[in-house]
Formats: C-alpha cells, structure tokens, sequence
DNA sequence: GTGAAAGCGCTAACAC
DNA sequence: GTGTTAGCGCTTTCAC
C-alpha cells in the first residue's frame, strides 16, 4: 500500500501538502494537480485507520437493531443507510438481538473504533446507552424511548395501538383480543395501552396475551386465543411478524378474515395474497431511519441544542367489516 | 478516556507490561494482577484504532450483499454473524444494491480500514474484487460464482433450476415458463439454464422472461406471461422475491396454485397462508453464511491451500398435483 | 520477565 | 502557500 510518503515523493512536495490537497485545504493550483496524478498513480488510498487515530473521528455510523430478520428494521436500515450515504458516511449494522450485553458490547466498540455516532433501537435498560453519551459520542433512539435526555424519533404507539383497534370496533367487531410483545420492551407496553384504552376495562384478561416479536410468538398466542372459552372475534397484534403468525394460524384453523377480525400494527411483509381484508397501520419504517440518521448527522455536525424527539405519522389503512361477503 | 499509560502508571508498570497482560504474553502473576485492578479501576478500553494502525489487522470482516431486504440474504447475514461472532469477529454489513460502484467503494473501504476480510455475493464485473485480493485480503465468495481464484460457497444452480422444473411436470404440468432474473446476475442464467434442460429446446421463446430480482419484477412478468396467446399453465421463478411477486398477480386474477403450478427457488418468506400447493426449492441461506465465514475464518488464519469451492445442497418440498382438489 | 524506544500513516500546529 | 515536526495509542523489537 502506498502512503503519504510515497505521494509526497512522487510529486516532489512535502507530506502535509498532500494531505492538504486530499482534505480541501488551500493549496497551489499546480501542486494540487501534481498531487493528483501521483495519487492516481500510485493507486493511493488514505488510510483510514491512522487518519482516525489523529483526528479522533470516522465516518463511521453504527445502527443497532434488535433483529436483522425483521422487515420493519431492514426497511428502517435502509433509511439510515440512504441518508448516510449522501453525507458521505458509512452505516455498520449491529444486531442485538434485544439482548443487553450484545447492545453494550457494540457500544463499546463503537466507541474503540471512533465512530461519529450511534443510532439504536434500544433493547432493555438505559444503563448501557451511557457507555456511549457519556464519552459525549452521538446517540440517536429510533422505534422506542429511552429515559434519557437524547434525540429520538418515534412514533405514537399509544394512539396507533388505539387506532387500530378502533378500526376493528367500527367495521363491527366486539370481542377483539391483543397480541402484545414482550412486556419488556417500550412501545409494545404503549401500543397494548393504547388498544386497552378502546376495549375499556372490561375487556377478558386474556384476551392480553403476551409473546415474542416473532413469527411463532404470534402463532402461539393466536393458539391461545382461539382455545379460550369465550373466543374473540378479532385481534389486534403489535407487530408485523407476530401479524403474520397469527394469520398462519388462522389460516390453518380455516379461519379467514373478516370472519374474524385482524388488524396488524406494521406491515405484513411480502404478503402473497390481497390483505384487503386486514386492517393495516404503516408504519414509516424507511422514514424513522431517514430522520434518525439526519438527526444524528446534525448532531455529529455540531448541532448542541437540547434534545428533540420527533413523532411521526402512521397510516392506516382499513380492513372489510364483520362478515362482509368475501 | 483512560490510555494505556494510565494504566501503566497506575499499576507502576511499562505500558509494554500492560499490552503483554491484555494480549496474553507471559508476565508475572503479581503484576499481571496489579495490571487488570488498575485497568478495572480506569474502565480502561484498548483503543482499537491505535491497535489496528499498529498491527496492520482488526477482527472486522466486511460482508456485501445486493439487497439487505432480501430474507435470503439477511438469512445469510445472520449465518455469517452467528460465526464471526463466535470467533470474537464483528461484521459489518454492507448493501450493494447489486452496484458495482458500490461494491467497488466497499471495497475500498474494507482495504483502507484494515478489515480481516470480506465476504460477498459479487454483483457483476470480476475487475473490482481484485481491489481486495491483490492485497493479500481473503475474500469469499457467497451466492454467486466468479471467475476468479478464490474460496467460493455456492448452490447448483442448475440443478436447482432442473429439479424445480421437473417438479412440476412430475405434478402434471405441461407448458412451464420461467421468471429469470437480470442475466446480469450470475446464478440466475444457471438457473434458468435448468429450467431449459427440463423444458427442452421447443418452449416458447416468450416463456422466458427477465426480471429484476424483486417482487415488483415478478408482478411485471408474471403479469406478461397471463396475457400470453398460448398461456403456460405453470411458472418458475428463480427468485424467492420474484415468487411473490407472481403470487400476488395470480391472486388478484384469482387464479390459486394448483390450477397454475408454481415453483419458488427460494424459501417464500413471512407467508401467511400454508403454501401446500407451491413447490419449493429451499436455499441454505443461513448455511451459506455460516460456511462462507468459516472458510474466510480459516483464511485469516493463515490457511493457504488452493482455492476451495463448497456446494451446498437444497431442498426442495413439492406442491400439489395440478387439478389436485383443494 | 521487563522496560525503553521506535514507529504504524496520518493530521495539525507551528514556523517560515 | 508550504515544509518540519510532533504525536494520536498501541505493539513489538531489542536490550537487559
């Protein structure tokens, strides 16, 4: 690999001119282009890891999502990635499986590796995130709140997990259950609250089921669900993959929306079939990643005002009502 | 943040001492202990970049793939991470939107921030992984063949193609037309190649179509073959994505599988009905992964036989009969 | 077994 | 505008 050095010599010109010329700095026309031919020459590329070690930064962005499988997050992964790509700034994608000591690890090495600034979908506990904020290095939440002072983009799982629901009581809908995800993770609790605040306090007990975000989470409760005794007429489920469990089971059982009523908070992923029966609440996946990496390139750029938490806009869209013809 | 001289002043040693007791070298027990409580009592984190700029290596392998909302491809991502995790590697993913600029970036950057190595599934043009391999960089190729020397991890695509094609007139089916992807694309000529050794030389010309790769692609040809004067009366796709794509058409003409066969070279992510009635060849997405990191594993360290080529097997899972009842 | 010192490739003061 | 020089934090000879 040709350095610095070799440059220099090759255009007859010291070491830091060089540097100069590949940063943007003044620099005589012709030594500039004197430069230039050597480099291109030379097939030179800067060094990244020592131009880091001096300067104390990278374009480098770190993402940390809880689930590479999941749609919702590879969409997401591809707002952050678009927007960092204009900037000039590279996204390296972290999966934490929603476990603390995963989330932790790649905090730290964000940090040992100088990167400009985090983006994450917080698992668990705050304690970590600080590994990150308190070495003063950028950190963006996406998809979930934390308790600290720091920038997030959210959405308003209270009111989507309302609306959904809403949607199932006005197509005719009367006994409409809850898949929920772990009650651990922030957003979930909010978008069953949301759902609870429609059904009222009346609704069964079990008719909250919890389970994991994925595909046989969803299954599971789905299970649950139609062995109750008094079984519900619709389901609301507070993410995407646990909304395709829970139509496998359906489907399976012979059940076909609308003869029950299904309303799933995301979108169903690469679905084969029409969803029209199936209500539906968008979330702006693409836009929660694009938002998050502005903001954190704001930030890496400078930007010290307090922390901001921006909410964005679902969009639902409506499923057939109770017993339409199909 | 604490540096290796802290710690060394701290524990009354040389900072020589203290990078021997975190690398392992031999030193004496009392001041390897005084060594770790003084790094503890510091929150002391070996900066990587200093590390790296010195030993010319670090444990980051860069892994390129065409389309991280591809399941297939995060399968394998996930396969690759499981391993490289194992091994105290992280990974990180790069999107490449089967862009050869991109790649060629990527590559560049695995080069200039000193990566262990690179996995990808090449996108088009040979010229660029030299980039990489003329450093002395592993690389490994997944998915997809090169005309390059280097360890690759590959299904037979032909065969493949062949079987999911006999499948089909196995199950009664007479005029069989394939959905190809970009002939581009490595992989997907050997597919549909497969799909010519079963069909024969007399298939219609327009029985072949090409498509991008992604579900829009799918709906397009599949849309074309429906309005085809002599109609097929069953379909391959060569991609899982494309698969969807022409489920989704069929359905909204409300034709159901069995009445035109269809065979899916790739599993048929998130679906939400039981697919009884669709072949299936399932690609070892995840097994692609897993290998392809252990094979660029073993060339980090130090291995230097020839070149290996690993094929790995698929399954395949039949669909109904054609006319079967439903 | 341990310390002193050089140096990885680059950038940023600082002189001129 | 340009060159000289120090040094980012670490590892690794080389002596002892």
């Amino acid at each position: 690999m040709a350095t610095i050095y070799d440059v220099a010599a090759r255009a007859g010109v010291s070491p830091a001119t060089v540097s100069r010329v590949l940063n943007g700095a003044t620099v005589s026309p012709e030594k500039a282009r004197l430069v230039r031919d050597a480099a291109a020459e030379l097939h030179y590329t800067p060094n990244r890891t020592a131009r880091r070690l001096r300067s104390q930064n990278s374009e480098l962005i770190a993402l940390l999502i809880p689930d590479i499988e999941n749609p919702f997050f590879t969409a997401l992964a591809r707002g952050v990635e678009d927007r960092a790509q204009q900037a000039g700034f590279s996204v390296v994608l972290c999966n934490t499986d929603d476990d603390p000591v995963k989330e932790t690890r790649y905090l730290d090495i964000a940090n040992s590796e100088d990167m400009a600034g985090v983006i994450l979908a917080p698992s668990a506990t705050d304690g970590d995130i600080r590994h990150a904020t308190d070495r003063g290095r950028p950190v963006v939440a996406v998809d979930r709140k934390t308790g600290l002072p720091i920038d997030s983009v959210l959405v308003d799982n209270r009111v989507v997990g309302a609306a959904a629901t809403r949607a199932l009581v006005e197509a005719g809908y009367e006994r409409i259950a809850c898949i929920a995800g772990p009650a651990a993770i922030e957003g979930t609790e909010e978008r069953s609250l949301g759902w609870r605040d429609v059904v009222g306090s009346n609704a069964p007990a079990n008719y909250l089921q919890h389970a994991n975000y994925r595909v046989d989470g969803g299954r599971e409760a789905m299970l649950t669900l139609l062995a109750l005794p008094e079984r519900p007429d619709a389901v609301v489920t507070t993410n995407n993959l646990m909304g395709v469990g829970a139509l496998q089971v359906l489907s399976e059982a012979g059940i076909t929306p609308p003869e029950l009523g299904v309303a799933v908070i995301g979108d169903l992923p690469f679905s084969t079939f029409s969803p029209d029966a199936i209500t539906q609440v968008h979330l702006p996946a693409r836009h929660l990643g694009t938002t998050a990496a502005t903001m954190l390139l704001d930030r890496i750029a400078g930007d010290r005002q307090p922390p901001r938490t921006v909410v964005l806009r679902a969009e639902l869209t409506r499923g057939a009502t109770r017993g339409a013809a199909r």
